[in-house]
DNA sequence: GGAAATCTACTCGGATACCGCGTGTCCGAGTTATGGTGG
DNA sequence: CCACCATAACTCGGACACGCGGTATCCGAGTAGATTTCC
């Protein structure tokens, strides 16, 4: 039922992607607009993206034009990047070494001649460096580039309309705007 | 820091691997002596042993002399078929399908044109079948075999003359008590 | 001596308590552009 | 007209409440085999 990746997974690299979009744009977006465009909480999304700065893929202007943008090419950050950025380096099996508190050697466990990992271990690292192999295959650009290819131009467009008009609505007079 | 599967699915592995050792011996061998053979809550690895039993890969035997034996060879039940029986199909991640949620079209929502799977999801399915692959191309009986080549028979023939004991002591007690 | 009753040990299944963690919220602090104010 | 200041808008970071799900425990029920009891 509970999945290995939470939510906030899924609202960064949603974000992301709309992020792609503007990364032409010399604005920076806000994350708060982002937030009222998907209809996720405000805070928690602001929340994700200084981790998301934190790792080095996006960077953050404070005060009042401020907003985040990629500090790198989005074909350049993959989405294993984004996972590890907000959930850390999540392990798919936290191996207990179950084998070495044997009962049959209270003193000095079995494990003492075993030096390198629990052979279940080991299938279970190996799944996991295939899934993550996967993940890091893919980068920001490769799904944005698919998406638009589905979605022929209206959404993007309207997206990035509604986005220029809640900046444009805060702030009136603003030099270099769209 | 929290794993995917967890403290369940590696009990079940490592007692599963107990016991292909003694997939030999006409006799079922006790959820509680494999329990307190690994020194983890009895109560709890019998509650495994109940799942294992409803997906196949253990048979049952109640009474006084039952305990739990495999319903089939372990070279025909791969770690994914326990990780399903243990923590059931869990998804590496849950979409929320939050393109669909869009603010733009409250209404008819954006999805609407989107018959196929998201693309953020459609990765992470991708990843999550290269990782069950992989746990699938595994058995049991290939793991116990890696690590009797590298626990070369004392400690596996001392878990069988423990397992035995552990067997003979009740009868024992039995005679002695009344 | 054999059949039935009893007793013990085991598994099964549900109910429940505990607790860590992800999710979401709130608040104060720091930062920056805009607009107003006074010289 | 220009310099300065107050204000609004935004991000940052910590603290905290809430709820879910994994872990673990307990208890009653059902079952099978060995022992005992009774005829």
């Amino acid at each position: 039922m509970a999945a290995h990746y939470g939510a906030g997974v899924e609202y960064a690299l949603h974000s992301l992607l709309y992020l792609v979009d503007r990364s032409e744009s010399a604005r920076a977006t806000s994350t708060r607009d982002l937030a009222d465009l998907q209809l996720v909480p405000p805070e928690y999304l602001a929340k994700l993206f200084t981790r998301l700065q934190r790792a080095g893929i996006t960077a953050s202007a404070e005060g009042i034009g401020g907003g985040v943008r990629f500090a790198r090419s989005p074909n350049q950050v993959s989405v294993l990047d984004v996972v590890h950025a907000i959930e850390g380096t999540k392990p798919l099996f936290a191996c207990r070494e179950i084998r070495r508190r044997c009962a049959l050697f209270p003193e000095r466990p079995a494990g003492e001649k075993i030096v390198e990992v629990c052979s279940i271990h080991a299938v279970m690292l190996e799944a996991q460096a295939k899934m993550e192999a996967t993940l890091a295959g893919w980068t920001l650009q490769d799904i944005a580039d698919r998406v638009n290819t589905k979605l022929p131009g209206e959404f993007t467009a309207g997206v990035a309309m509604w986005l220029d008009k809640r900046a444009l609505q805060r702030g009136k007079n603003r030099k270099g705007s769209l």
